[in-house]
DNA sequence: CGGCAGTTTGATGTTACTCAATTTAAGTGG
DNA sequence: CCACTTAAATTGAGTAACATCAAACTGCCG
């Protein structure tokens, strides 16, 4: 990891997502002495940032790229909790929590912000702003964990993968003009895999079906969805 | 749902559960003036307390009992995302949010304690003790849906088996003293199916080898465990 | 042009599901 | 306390979904 010169801004300040607000509702709220509360990395591709146990005085948030967390298990498959995409916090327990309980890596290059935990946790009954930022992070993360574990637990592996790209789908919406359902999408078949409890090789099969069934392609980097209506169908859990 | 006379004292307050502690944090904090700022109720065994896309005021512990909290898909089948123990609430999102995005159904007959939200929201700010005990709760709700995300995603049917009974164990564990590893366990193998995405018919297999191979046994609303080296083997996830 | 990572395809194996019948346990009312 | 009822657990046989293994293919980059 290498250290940029400072205040790259994160280009998602003003979207309202809620690590981005968290770090847009610290800043509003910082005293002009406060020259070191927050610094800006950038990383490159495929780098691990973090890992289980290890311990950091800083909150990170996601500023450009895509990164994933995961638990390492030691027989050496892993699980993929979650993608992180620009605004998101690594997790809304690193505000609390000294040590990660899980790993973190880059999918693209990234940039990443840390934010001093001591400034936020003082920023966190000073400021409803700052509480309000985090509560929402929070809220989305435990729905998205709720639903990916019911995907997992309950549901086959093409509803699974469908499942998958509605909900990602839905997160690069938000954050990006979207034209002709064709949408950014850096993840190999093994990252949908470890996502969502598969091996590559069933993944590479399923979504052979699914382009033959002329319902989304997902190649080049790309996810185009050509029948949303059919992948809804397939995917969503209600 | 009945109510019951008022303050029948959650036995888990002073054992630190982040529910009941959250409690004990706001009641201390209690201007005399706020009567209504909290209820008790009781519910019998099997009985549907919140449903998913409900709105209600209050924030709820659970008091005495077991609990879990769940997914309901249209197919019928349904995924446990959590069980509950005395001194948890429902769910940290519930402080924030006024709709339960899951659903709650009593196992066994149980207390629950209802706080109003708008109490709880107004004390996160003025007493830092509040604060403390959500932020608690809310990494331990969170660690422990990326550990079972994990069985789900990689593990196999014994291991998410012997996975469920050792995170259990250790919550029982934690609130009341076990002696020769004779735990209290209300669940039905159809609870266990559910919360670890098997069929009760695999869940009963599974069991029957563990039971001849001597390690644990699930009978008459108890887990014994005879051989916890063993289960810890298999079960563990590091 | 060669090398490498990622994907695809086929053949085979295993795990867990389904369906159905049977046994056991837990209530319930006489 | 015992027959009756009902829910839960067990067992067996057959099947489907997904994993594993191995080989061939593709696209990309030096």
């Amino acid at each position: 990891m290498q250290a940029t010169s400072p205040c790259v801004t994160c280009p998602h300040r003003d979207l309202g997502f809620c690590g981005a607000l968290l770090e847009k509702r610290i800043e509003e709220s910082r005293s002009p002495q406060d020259a070191n509360w927050q610094h800006y990395q950038t990383v490159t591709a495929g780098k691990q940032i973090a890992a289980r146990n290890q311990a950091s005085e800083d909150v990170f948030v996601l500023c450009s790229g895509w990164g994933f967390r995961f638990f390492q298990l030691p027989d050496g498959c892993r699980q993929i909790l979650n993608f992180l995409l620009p605004g998101d916090l690594f997790s809304a327990t690193s505000v609390f929590e000294q040590r990660f309980h899980f790993s973190v890596k880059a999918l693209t290059a990234i940039q990443i912000s840390g934010m001093r935990r001591a400034e936020i946790q003082s920023r966190l009954t000073a400021n409803p702003g700052v509480l309000t930022a985090l509560a929402k992070f929070c809220v989305a993360e435990s729905v998205a964990s709720d639903e990916l574990l019911t995907a997992l637990g309950q549901r086959s592996a093409e509803e699974r993968i469908a499942y998958l790209f509605l909900h990602l789908t839905q997160r690069i919406a938000a954050r990006s003009v979207i034209r002709e359902q064709r949408y950014p999408f850096p993840l190999r078949q093994q990252h949908i895999a470890d996502a969502v409890g598969l091996t590559p090789v069933h993944v590479s099969r399923v979504l052979s079906l699914f382009r033959e069934r002329g319902i989304v392609e997902l190649s080049g980097g790309f996810l185009q969805v050509f029948n949303f209506t059919e992948l809804a169908r397939i995917g969503s859990l209600n």
